[in-house]
DNA sequence: CTAGGTGCTAGACCGCGGTCTAGGTCAACG
DNA sequence: CGTTGACCTAGACCGCGGTCTAGCACCTAG
């Protein structure tokens, strides 16, 4: 109807994701709002589907599984009268987020160390021991 | 023989891998560093395996797949020589997570706009429209 | 009319990262 | 002595999230 629907191949190349992927996202119940069929069965999405699909590839970027976005996508469907439960959903999610960027930060400053390490140790010409001067002197039974 | 080693039961509850996980790693070369064997054929972990296991933990956990966990352990096993290597491998791994991290803030955003929403909408009394106010006017064919 | 392109469904297949089972060895305890 | 508990190996199994195939229906251009 709008001049603004797009076929499954159009919504792919926009949220890229592969056509394959849309069709499994929709099984599993992950659009609010049904997609509408035209004449002859495909698929008809609007603009507004694709911007809850963009939402979708991000939560989906942070970790959430299809179920919960699934569940989320019911609530919206179901209309208003859950608001209280999308939230709690919501507020769940994020802080999941923030727990994955203090992992993420931490596992940065790791990898920003030894990234550092090494620098050092190649511009000083291989001198130093590699990775943790490796406490394993096994090599030292002899003598 | 050091006082420290500990048994592959040990080693699970201090880097919170189960044992099937422990062996799965050493079966798929994680670990730099043989991992030795008492009398009975039964794993000791020295302290350094241990933090070796923890910094792989931290991989993991930020996303290194366990291939490229096993191809640092194999540099790191076959001694200096590879540091340009092992270099590149972790500044590598260091694009991927500050990927990671600005994705991930991104959808934080996203999930904090969309909380923030939903506070005021609960706050103000079920009024305005819950997710996007959902231009999708499917009913409005009636008159 | 035919060929190419895009879409449809149902269902098989895949890689990843674990997780668990069967069947056995070993050491310590009561 | 028998039992318990931690460990061993080899290999099956699992959930997740896709990805791909077969076989068919359309539509449009040449």
């Amino acid at each position: 109807m709008s001049d603004r629907d797009l076929s499954i191949g159009q919504v792919a190349q926009r949220t890229g994701l592969s056509v394959h992927t849309l069709r499994l996202y929709e099984r599993k119940g992950l659009l609010a709002g049904e997609v509408r069929r035209d004449g002859s069965g495909r698929r008809v999405y609007s603009a507004w589907d694709v911007e809850w699909l963009a939402n979708c590839v991000k939560f989906r970027a942070s970790g959430m599984p299809l179920t919960t976005i699934s569940r989320l996508a019911q609530l919206v469907r179901e209309g208003s009268g859950n608001e209280a439960e999308r939230l709690e959903l919501l507020r769940e999610h994020r802080r999941h987020i923030t727990e994955q960027l203090a992992q993420l930060s931490d596992c940065l400053d790791l990898v920003n160390g030894k990234v550092a390490s090494y620098e050092e140790h190649l511009a000083a010409g291989a001198t130093g021991d590699p990775w943790e001067p490796q406490p394993r002197p096994e090599a030292q039974a002899k003598r």
